[in-house]
DNA sequence: ATGAAAGCGCTAACAC
DNA sequence: GTGTTAGCGCTTTCAT
């Protein structure tokens, strides 16, 4: 089969635990005798057998990333960068879809857990959860866990993610600048922490009475369908704002659509920065999240827990972009 | 630490080996110790060490996907399809993005070899390489390999993938009857073979001095840089077609910007039929390629493979989806 | 500075 | 049917 490390020692002379060491650079081993064997190591293609090395070390040197939808192009770009980071950082990656399902979710953790992965970063699903004991599982098998652009309520962990409600406050406060009066908050279910948060910072601008509509998903469709509602139930307002970018963009189709101009009758926002919001006809102001510098802290936190060290709560600041659908 | 098999044998009263037997559900052991073993195994909860395991067997159970590119909701999709197919037949997934960087591609095909992968799904990059003697070194290793939604020229592999270049045909053929006489096609660097069907089953019906502007990258702005050109160099044309659904966007913003009409003064065409098609206030007509069938047909073959069975080429057919952008 | 040997947790011949 | 034992390929302690 492939080459061991037995072949190597036998064709350097010398002993399986000299080839070991010297391919770890162990000081134990001359110098000389070192370079010679990994250049013979090199040379004979010798590649370690990763599963007997595991095995031996009792640690696999691989960290779990799971996120909600690999579909949604904002999570895709989070795994995007985690992933250049994580081999970076030299650790091996195992990324993991839950699909928004809770049972799924619990399974992969359960996997992760078998698979001695030696730290997870999570990304929570967008859609209320009960049971929440696949953490306490984690956490017995002394596996740290950091949550990644929001967190789960109840569950200990510490988190990187941004400020969104201070995000949401700077989208409103810009809109009502411009003049605005009678904001709308289009968002998904309540329970949602990273929705919730959004959904304190509206209110906190645009008043406690201020309109939110709540819908089962926060999808394009379940926009579309929220904004002709508004529409047919004569709800007056001129200004929009989305939880999602590609929200905003379902809204200002059907607005659009009925001949509902865009920003002139009514401003519209979306929120996170996606593709979506720079590749319409009519740009889409947006706040920004960092999803590079989410990436560099999350692997950074991580990578310090699995040393031994100790974690911190990160909080970014979204970034305000404005644009045509608002001015 | 965790829980092992010796564990299990001490308080089952019976040696490893019965365990590990019953646990593989052999025949040799009695059905009644065997319920009585697992039952109390499940009780401990018992997990077995994937990588003793794996080192033991000499195999991994786990099968490669690369993709070149997650944030593009084609292969978000392709991934997530794929993902559910393999996990539901019991195999891992180990994902990875090479960025269409063909380096990066050759360093993750060397690292599923170490990993001792059973198998390889690949998506191709969407730029020309050159080098392509990483795929040399994973025959040498016995590994079987299977392209998905392209290939790679002058690879000796099986490919599941939709045929293209009648999807193109079906697209113009369509534009045809519906009155275009001058169409465009806008593609990418000549030498990717997706790219390439198309253009040919565009210049099979479009006639072969029909214009095809062969743009760096098959991207949004790409896109709309050239529409640009095409309007300033005063090009006649009254069908647009785009080798996806992402350019064709882009194209119909431009044009509109530009006060072109869509469809009425020039049709747009996409392919693929990912997200973009459906979200636009004028959805796009495209030929929509079938992700779930290619995923479960890719699944379904590699699994053949592994198994030590034969491999099929696999060619789906795209399914023409007429929207308001050509009518 | 190098080698011998035990051990990581599991499987599979082979013996009983 | 069940137990004994020898690996799988690597690391690491302990001699030398």
């Amino acid at each position: 089969m492939a080459i061991r490390i037995k072949d190597v020692a036998r064709a350097a002379g010398v002993s399986e635990a000299t080839v070991s060491l010297a391919l770890n650079r162990s000081s134990l081993v001359n110098q000389k005798t070192g370079q010679r064997i990994r250049a013979l190591a090199k040379e004979m293609g010798y590649a370690p057998n990763p599963y007997a090395k595991k095995l031996a070390l009792q640690k696999s040197g691989v960290v779990g990333l799971v996120v909600p939808d690999i579909e949604n192009v904002y999570y895709a770009g989070l795994v995007r960068h985690i992933n250049r980071f994580m081999r970076a950082a030299g650790y091996g990656l195992s990324i993991a879809i839950s699909e928004n399902q809770p049972r799924m979710e619990a399974d992969i953790l359960d996997e992760m857990i078998r698979n001695r992965v030696e730290g997870v970063l999570l990304a929570p699903m967008n859609v209320k959860s009960e049971r929440k004991d696949h953490f306490e599982r984690l956490e017995r098998a002394g596996i740290p866990l950091l949550f990644v652009t929001a967190r789960y309520e109840g569950v200990e962990a510490n988190c990187v993610m941004c400020d969104l409600e201070k995000g949401m406050r700077e989208l409103v406060k810009h809109l009502m600048e411009r003049g605005c009066t009678h904001p709308v908050l289009l968002t998904g279910p309540e329970g949602v922490q990273a929705l919730d948060e959004r959904v304190r910072g509206f209110l906190r601008v645009a008043g406690a009475e201020a309109l939110v509509e709540r819908l089962d998903e926060v999808s394009y469709s379940a926009a579309c369908r929220s904004v002709e509602q508004l529409l047919w139930r004569g709800v007056r307002f001129d200004a929009l704002l989305c939880v999602n970018d590609l929200m905003a963009l379902g809204a200002m189709n059907i607005l659009e659509a009925h001949g509902c101009k865009v920003p002139d009758q009514v401003s519209v926002c979306g929120f996170d920065d996606v593709v979506f919001s720079r590749i319409t006809e009519m740009p889409i102001t947006t706040a920004c999240q960092p999803l590079e510098q989410l990436a560099r802290e999350a692997v950074f936190q991580i990578e310090r827990a699995m040393i031994g060290g100790e974690m911190q709560n990160i909080l970014l600041d979204t970034r305000l972009v404005i644009r045509k659908s608002s001015r």
